[in-house]
DNA sequence: ATAGGGTTAG
């Protein structure tokens, strides 16, 4: 640069031609650089002594490029540099001062700006109003924005949005709703940016009623096919969970931007439906709109829950083409995709490649190592956590690392991180209710749950019955399912449960009772099934089922491997379905379960020793754990099992869980 | 000036 930049500046002040707009627009161009340059106030303050800077156009100016460039702590020191060269401010500089006030967080310093702007005689402005508000809103709670508002001399439609907007953002969504009514009635101008905010709210109340409320207010002044209104009525629709609704808004929309096929993606995954949101995922990029970092963070979770690898690889491959790979709420969703499909050492590899991770990619991997069976690496984590970050453990993190303490049975670590957590909630209660009776101490989990008065929770009456189920404690299993009948009469899976525990002591009448109430109470049980990704096909199997075309030969193989099984290894069944909760399986062993049969057709379409995924939307049972781990030694080969509650990696006869899920 | 889309929660 031939002349330095404070000269360039010096000259632009000292230019005698009047102030315009184009002088105007030199001046922030160079502030912008000057201060990207020198990144402190110095060069500045010296420029100001040598400047005879008086015109209040130009100090607003100063004002606002370093607003726009997020220096609000600059900001107020231009001003005080503004005052003590005795420049008056005008009714420009206040609310941006104010703003840079509110955005400091310095409630003090706004009230001062507040009496400033009483004094000099702009406290009736419009544009001081509302930054007056913001002001106080943010920093003091809506109700003082609200008595500022109430004493306004003139309301428009910007003070009332903004009054509704802090309400929602204080969370009382229904004080902006009901903000919002008294805008419609008192017949102040309704436009977009009013109904998106009221809509919000709806949104945040999860009032389906309200929100048909505020949708026909957009009807009436004509406003339903606005961009912002329709995005807005989409992702209410969907946290009503109103799916229909919102698919009725993405349907009759004139033009979609990035942000509508964002929220019905995100709305169809949010409510499980994955495929669905897949398919629009994939529809969105037919349709040429450009995916960034938003979009792609809300198809990922839909690709991890499918857990069939070839979706996530899919979308991981677009976010590198598109060169999104760098935001941190990507990774992180990349991360926890590769977790739930299976992939832990594709999930580790890109955490320890990370330059930066905040407490979501802490958890994604502590969990993520728990869930493999892991649980002691997951714990060993937590500790690097704590001791070579800031990251402060959370809710979600303490989630992670109890349900490692599970995994690896620490029991005295699990009693520690719960006394560390500052407001428990039933998931960290039940977590630890799980650790308990994995350890077999029924005991203190039967105090700890009364201590608590967490009785009445089933994921704790859950947690108590996969202690039974591992140490066969049937008369305490007996307790805890009739509690689960009594807490959820209308769930099958809890009669299902009673089905099996009579069944276990061969009380046929009972078993024929419970299944006759199932029956007159029209309960469907869920059904089994498994599924196995293969060559980019997904292959569904139910219990006993002979429907897929090479049944006979996955059958027969599996014949061969139990005759192995038993010549080789001395396997025996033990059917043992005491609290297993899978009605019709009991009578398909040994060898019709879903799992078997996808374990069998994924190790004849695959090569010797390649690992074989299958997922089972129901818990894998006693009888086919016992066979998968002898399959693998016989086999030679990884087979991971994934099953509602954990990932089980079967190899050279041992799973990763230990035998405890 | 006010406003619409994202990751973790066995």
């Amino acid at each position: 640069m031939a002349v330095p930049l404070s000269l360039q500046f010096q000259c632009l002040f000292q230019c005698q031609k009047p102030i315009n707009r184009s002088r105007n627009k030199q001046l922030e161009k160079f502030q912008i650089r000057l201060s990207m340059k020198s990144g402190d106030l110095a060069l500045t303050y010296q420029m100001f002594d040598e400047i005879p800077l008086s015109d209040t156009f130009a100090w607003n100016t100063l004002i606002r490029t370093h607003l726009s460039n997020g220096d609000s702590d600059h900001v107020i020191s231009i001003y005080q540099q503004m005052l003590l060269r005795g420049v008056r401010p005008d009714k420009h500089t206040l609310p941006r001062v104010l703003t840079a006030s509110r955005l400091s967080g310095c409630l003090f310093y706004g009230r001062q700006i507040h009496g400033q702007a009483l004094k000099l005689g702009f406290s009736h402005d419009g544009y001081v109003i509302t930054a007056l508000m913001s002001m106080y809103g943010h920093l003091d709670g809506a109700e003082t924005a609200q008595w500022l508002f109430d004493r306004s001399p003139r309301r428009n439609s910007v003070s009332w949005t903004l009054l509704a907007g802090l309400y929602t953002m204080q969370d009382k969504p229904s004080l902006a709703i009901h903000t919002f009514h008294q805008m419609v009635d008192l017949n102040a101008e309704i436009d977009p940016v009013a109904l998106a905010t009221a809509i919000g709210a709806c949104g945040r109340l999860k009032s389906l009623l309200e929100g048909r409320k505020v949708h026909e207010v957009a009807r009436k002044c004509g406003l339903v096919l606005d961009l912002l209104v329709s995005n807005s009525l989409l992702k209410m629709y969907f946290d009503c969970s109103s799916i229909n609704d919102a698919r009725a808004v993405f349907d009759q929309m004139p033009s979609r931007d990035a942000i509508s096929w964002t929220a019905i993606v995100r709305g169809y995954v949010k409510n499980g439906e994955f495929n669905e949101g897949l398919k629009l995922f994939r529809l969105m990029n037919v349709e040429g709109v450009k995916l960034d970092s938003l979009s792609v963070s809300s198809v990922l979770p839909a690709c991890a829950r499918i857990s069939a690898c070839k979706n996530g690889k899919e979308v991981h491959g677009y976010i590198i083409k598109n060169l999104i790979n760098s935001n941190l709420t990507v990774q992180n969703a990349v991360m926890d995709m590769y977790v739930k499909s299976g992939c832990i050492e594709a999930a580790s590899k890109l955490f320890a490649g990370m330059r930066e991770r905040d407490d979501v990619s802490w958890t994604v991997m502590i969990l993520g190592y728990s869930l493999h069976g892991q649980g002691e690496l997951a714990v060993e984590l937590f500790h690097e956590m704590e001791r070579s970050t800031s990251t402060k453990p959370n809710q979600f993190i303490y989630v992670a690392v109890l349900h490692a303490c599970c995994t690896a049975r620490m029991v005295h670590e699990g009693r520690f991180y719960f006394n560390c957590i500052r407001e428990p909630k039933v998931e960290h209660c039940a977590l630890l209710v799980t650790l308990l009776a994995r350890v077999g101490l029924f005991d203190e989990a039967r105090i700890f749950i009364e201590e608590h008065g967490i009785e009445r929770h089933t994921e704790v009456q859950k947690a108590l019955l996969d202690g039974c189920r591992i140490y066969h404690n049937t008369k305490l299993g007996k307790r805890v399912i009739d509690q689960l009948c009594n807490l959820e009469p209308l769930n099958a899976e809890n009669y299902v449960l009673l089905s099996n525990l009579y069944a276990a002591s061969a009380k046929w009448d009972m078993v024929n009772r419970v299944r006759a109430t199932i029956q007159d109470m029209g309960l469907r049980p869920k059904r089994a099934h498994s599924w196995i990704e293969i060559r980019n096909k997904v292959h569904a199997f139910g219990v006993g089922d002979v429907s897929h075309p090479r049944s006979e030969r996955i059958y027969w193989e599996l014949q061969c491997l139990m005759k192995k099984m038993e010549e080789e290894e001395g396997y025996v069944h033990d059917a043992d379905f005491g609290l297993h909760n899978v009605d019709e399986e009991r009578e398909c062993i040994p060898i019709g379960h879903s799992e078997m049969l996808a374990i069998s057709f994924g190790l004849i379409s695959t090569p010797p020793r390649a690992t074989i995924l299958i997922t089972k939307n129901l818990r894998v049972c006693h009888n086919c754990h016992e066979s998968a781990k002898i399959i693998s030694k016989i086999v030679e080969r990884e087979i991971i099992l994934k099953d509602p509650n954990c990932f089980h990696h079967f190899k050279d006869g041992i799973c990763s869980c230990r035998d405890f899920w």
